[in-house]
DNA sequence: TAACTTTGCTTAACGGTGTTAAATTATTTA
DNA sequence: TAAATAATTTAACACCGTTAAGCAAAGTTA
């Protein structure tokens, strides 16, 4: 009954083509153009037999986001093991994670849930610079004039931006929702950034 | 000839209804269920009228957006005129943002990209946390005894993830793409971080 | 070997999407 | 009132995720 594993080696290997398919439309096109057709061509069968290995498209999707953690995991440890000291360990891994997320754009995106609404955004229109340039010259405003230079004005509005950009789409995405925490983070955040402007 | 006001009068009615409706189905059902067809449904029309007032289905959510950056920045400026001290009209000013995504989450999902992919992120799997556990273990360790709480271990971890995710994010949906000021923003969060946590 | 059953896969279909072209209805103009 | 124009709808195209029915090959049993 050797035929038994055959066929079950050659399911899991359509799987992994499945998968595979999957990774590579999302990297070509985007993960908002993957549809279950482009798939089954792909892997030159038709759309109905995916459902035979996962239950819908979500499923795929989760089990490519699954994948990405394990990728992410590894190449975080791998950056950690490079040190001996917790500081240094720790920045290695965030370096890590960031140069994942770079490496891996698309992945990334699936994971993390971050995408564009719609359009470009290179010739923004005046209202939607509005907040952030009103924000720039308030920055501008506590930077002492011996330090304020473009870029350092520049790094400190990212600086902020990340921070509570950042924060604001984990609590949207994932619901973690710990207000005490939440307001922690940004206050500490916050406050140091701008102590460390002074 | 004041019936050529009246109707002009009434496709600019018409073009507020399509926006508020619009704004209506994102905040009851999310906007990635927004349709034109239900548009439509809820401005007594049917679909190919809405070609008239906007482009595409991209168009209604640019103006959106739009809108939603002109509302920020009124509360932005609100925010900041109730203080004189820079450093305090620019806390003001970043709390004024984070208000606004929570009072107009599903709006600032459009504004700025953010999305779950899929599915629950409730019961993730210990795939999925193992970047994070690996994170956490470290942040625990490099925090000096004294000072290791788990609320403080918290919050420094979600510090540390909202800048780095935040500046990821912004770089991923916008093609900000100055690596310069990317790393200079990155490095100065994190050993800021870490050195706050010593 | 012949009949039956299971398996693998495809075709067809449903209801949904954004979008466009043609047809129809209503309104204005001559 | 008749012709022209504008407003609106219907119909259609090509796509989407998903499901049910059908078919043909393979395996199983008598």
């Amino acid at each position: 009954m050797a035929s038994k594993d055959r066929i079950l080696r050659l399911k899991e290997e359509t799987r992994c083509n499945i998968l595979e398919a999957s990774l590579d439309i999302v990297k070509e096109e985007g993960w908002q153009s993957l549809s279950m057709r482009k798939i089954a061509d792909k892997i030159e069968y038709t759309a109905p037999i995916i459902y035979e290995y996962f239950a819908n498209k979500d499923a795929i999707l989760n089990e490519l986001t699954r994948m990405g953690y394990v990728k992410l995991a590894r190449q975080m440890e791998e950056a950690r093991d490079k040190f001996t000291d917790p500081a240094e360990q720790l920045e290695a891994m965030w370096l890590a994670y960031w140069n994942f997320a770079f490496a891996e754009k698309d992945l990334y995106k699936v994971m993390y849930g971050v995408e564009v609404n719609c359009c470009v955004f290179e010739n923004a229109c005046p209202d939607m610079k509005a907040p952030s340039n009103m924000l720039w010259d308030k920055i501008e405003e506590v930077i002492p004039e011996d330090k304020r230079t473009e870029d350092y004005i520049c790094t400190k509005y990212y600086t902020f931006w990340s921070v509570v950009h950042g924060l604001i789409s984990i609590n949207l995405t994932n619901q973690h929702r710990s207000d005490e925490i939440n307001k922690q983070v940004l206050r500490d955040a916050i406050t140091g950034i701008i102590n460390s402007m002074k």
